[in-house]
DNA sequence: TTACATTGTTAGTGTTTACTAACACGGAAT
DNA sequence: ATTCCGTGTTAGTAAACACTAACAATGTAA
């Protein structure tokens, strides 16, 4: 991280993160920001003003992509295991690129209540909503077992979720990709009538 | 809380662990914890000498009672959904007892490494260790799907830590112990042969 | 060359905050 | 009545740390 090829904005941008995703925003100093960046803690100063806009600045830039929308009008089959895989393969993947800013926001979100307006707060909740509606979608042509659509909706993005929040040392002993697909696969199979 | 038939000592671990949970450590000043345990500054640190030594005591006591190992003896009935319900009741009561310094635990632990050494961290571990088992056991009585026992117990695990977490507010609009119920349920359900 | 933009350096300010020292007070036990 | 024990009060120290000011150096484009 932090090569001296990318411009030092990002440079910056990027070695902050990956120490608020490790130690969290106040045990960070801005000192040790810059000197993971290569660059003058002043530089820092002159590029985000503060130590907060840093952070704000990485969870708007993170915030843009969500593609989660366009892929339940264009991916889904209507069959269930294959859908929900599919679907846990790609949400994955798009927090993989914005793990770190992930984390520290959750982290943080307690500390300043302002981080509730940003967009990557309400990821999740509409994800759920999405999961939701497809689920009732299924009900409808009954491939969906009668339930709830809510509780089923908030597990998929939860069990999608670990390893994210960072409780993974926990458990340790089994990958992600494993774990999630075996999970998604009897959650599926729980839903089918 | 901190009402004043407490003894002190109490009084501010309470107070401590409340503000801890909720903003995390670092943010919160050792004045502060006098203030809401109506107590001075003085006392407090006359207690527990430093602000860690409150974190400390917090997670050693939180530590001890864990009464689940217990229950894997006395309580199984050997059907799936019952145990896994049963399992889950009790495993949520007693997060609920200590959730708040299960929190700050949580959070805290990336800032100070020395807390892995503490028994609250192998906690979940070992309960996923006992739940493996008994899938294992179940696989054996024909009662359960043949998969690798370690996903299931991980995802059950894992599911009855929502709200715990601090993702709730995420996906507020359904009630913890329904969702955990139906969760619960479908993963029964899908594991069932 | 000149001008401008970007970064470094150095030295600081002001604030917060964990923690200490010293002394005073009241109540309960002896 | 004296002795402590737990507590309050007040004043303070020392360090950490976000952030600023002023100027120098370097490179780049005109």
């Amino acid at each position: 991280m932090a090569t001296d090829s990318m411009d030092t904005k990002d440079k910056i941008l990027l070695a902050a993160i990956d120490r608020f995703a490790e130690r969290g925003f106040r045990s960070v100093t801005t000192k040790e920001i810059a000197n993971a960046a290569s660059v003058s803690e002043m530089t820092v100063f002159r590029h985000f003003g503060t130590k907060k806009n840093i952070l704000d600045y990485a969870i708007d830039q993170s915030s843009h992509d969500s593609p989660m929308q366009t892929f339940f009008k264009e991916k889904i089959v209507w069959d269930l295991e294959t859908d929900l895989l599919m679907f846990s393969r790609e949400y994955r993947r798009h927090i993989k690129k914005n793990e770190k800013v992930f984390r520290v926001f959750m982290h943080e979100i307690r500390n300043f209540p302002d981080l509730e307006q940003k967009m990557l707060y309400k990821n999740p909740h509409q994800l759920k909503k999405l999961l939701a509606d497809y689920f009732s979608r299924m009900q409808e042509k009954g491939k969906l077992l009668q339930t709830e659509p809510e509780a089923p909706a908030i597990a998929v993005v939860f069990l999608n979720m670990v390893g994210v929040i960072g409780v993974e040392e926990m458990f340790s002993d089994i990958k992600d990709e494993d774990f999630i697909k075996d999970a998604i696969r009897i959650f599926a199979r729980g839903l089918t009538p």
